[in-house]
DNA sequence: CCGCATCCATTGTGATACTG
DNA sequence: CAGTATCACAATGGATGCGG
């Protein structure tokens, strides 16, 4: 690939979905439509402190049904964000645990969580005082 | 449990949302319900250049519809993220800009747009190389 | 120019029952 | 225990036309 003058700091300045070609979707565009759904955020939390079974995540998220479960984790697999071990007993175990790019992934996504920690308060005194 | 040392650094471990009480809904589930939709971070990135107006936005995206847009855009506002102001002129003239909530937002979220800029490939070839 | 209302297609989510 | 299959419903998103 190309090298880019040095001057630039593309650390400071990521290109917005308009600057890129049409015929590669949009990054963030392709990871925020996994990760925002209403579960994979919280899956990916509950991983991000070991590894857990499926019943296990099930109980400690609390109100995901057995099927959302099912699909969000297979997705994350699907995605390279989490792996999937069989083990081949009586009753079934299967583990999961997050992978290297599923641990990387949540570095900048738990800044955001520290984030809404913080603002939560502001956004919700928005929404209260929003007049329409 | 992940193997971390005894000094106490809350910001590297925000609390997960089964850790908080339930009357209060969790933060972040609370902020990706809201911009884990399929346009408000792409309205918030075009944003972060300045202030636009309704259709320099609606041009810039390029695929939004008018609907969406005008949905994304009262969802900004009411969260407090993004600021209307109207001008009374003939044709009507309303511009959008970033509050300083919204600008504080970003900075997060600027992060996970250069993850996701850096790992979209990784991603892209998990999916591709997926058994199911 | 701005943006809402309406209609409609698609997708996400939940409940339940069933399988290995 | 660890899922899958099926059904039903809500939410999301696109297209178009109308109104301020």
């Amino acid at each position: 690939m190309a090298m880019q003058t040095a001057e630039k700091t593309p650390r400071d300045d990521p290109p917005g979905p308009w600057d890129r070609p049409a015929d590669e979707p949009c990054p963030i565009r392709d990871v925020l439509d996994r990760i925002g759904d209403q579960w994979s955020m919280l899956v990916l939390s509950a991983l991000w402190e070991g590894t857990k079974r499926f019943n296990e995540l099930g109980r400690q998220i609390g109100d995901i049904s057995k099927q959302m479960l099912s699909r969000t984790l297979r997705r994350l697999e699907q995605d390279g964000f989490v792996r999937r071990t069989v083990y081949a007993e009586v009753p079934p175990r299967v583990e999961y645990e997050l992978t290297d790019l599923g641990r990387s992934f949540m570095v900048p996504m738990r800044a955001l969580v520290v984030w809404a920690d913080d603002n939560h308060a502001a956004i919700r005194a928005a929404r209260d005082s929003y007049e329409g």
